[in-house]
DNA sequence: CCGGCGATGGTCT
DNA sequence: GACCATCGCCGGC
């Protein structure tokens, strides 16, 4: 297995984010390998710019909490997060240990666990993966995933190499879910996605 | 099939 | 009360 390396998510979210686009997320449930192409990302707190989308600057002036500790820790480690009440979101730690750095995966295209994905849907294949929460439960993360290393297959949760994305594939717009945030954030245009592709959120 | 809308309901503010 | 969302239901094409 190829994981990517420490070195691969220390560095700008906007960066990892792009480049997360066709690499491939891949969780052990026992002895089945459950996997998808990440196809839609966002970044959040981007280093050294103030991100008031962001859990990390918007919460307790930047500095951590209980929820956001994980953010501020060491690249290369999972940020899963509650909200709405009922939805897991999955993130990947980014740039320096000590600041606040996240991508969001917000969409797989599912590749192996097919038969896995849909008895834990129980939706139609389209609607397995095209959404934050949506892939969160077809591949059972949870709380118990937020913080352990994505660099080796100790904690069953990795990211490998994929498949290679050319630019031109390549689109860029502002994030979803931005609420009541000001601008100019609510326009930052740091959400990447694989143009025309059928697992895009929206 | 697709878009709008209300309900959902834990955690942190 | 807001929240990095989804689902079921309703109307329309």
């Amino acid at each position: 297995m190829q994981f990517l390396p420490q070195s691969f998510y220390a560095r700008s979210a906007r960066k990892v984010a792009e480049e997360l686009l066709g690499k491939r997320l891949v969780r052990l449930l026992g002895a089945d390998r459950v996997s998808g192409i990440i196809v839609e990302t966002e970044a959040y707190c981007d280093a050294d710019v103030p991100d008031l989308a962001c859990h990390g600057d918007r919460a307790n002036n930047g500095r951590p909490t209980a929820r956001t500790a994980v953010m501020f820790g060491p690249a290369g480690h999972a940020y899963v997060y509650f909200t709405y009440g009922m939805h897991w979101m999955f993130n990947v730690v980014t740039g320096n240990d000590g600041e606040a750095n996240a991508v969001l995966v917000r969409a797989l295209e599912p590749d192996e666990g097919l038969e896995t994905m849909r008895a834990l849907r129980r939706r139609s294949d389209k609607e397995l993966t095209n959404g934050p929460a949506k892939l969160a439960q077809a591949l059972v993360i949870d709380k118990t995933l937020n913080g352990v290393s994505l660099l080796d297959s100790n904690d069953s949760i990795w990211i490998e190499e994929g498949i290679h994305i050319s630019r031109e594939r390549i689109a860029t717009g502002p994030r979803i879910g931005m609420g009541q945030t000001p601008e100019p954030w609510f326009s930052m245009p740091w959400r990447y996605w694989i143009r025309d592709h059928p697992f895009v959120s929206r």
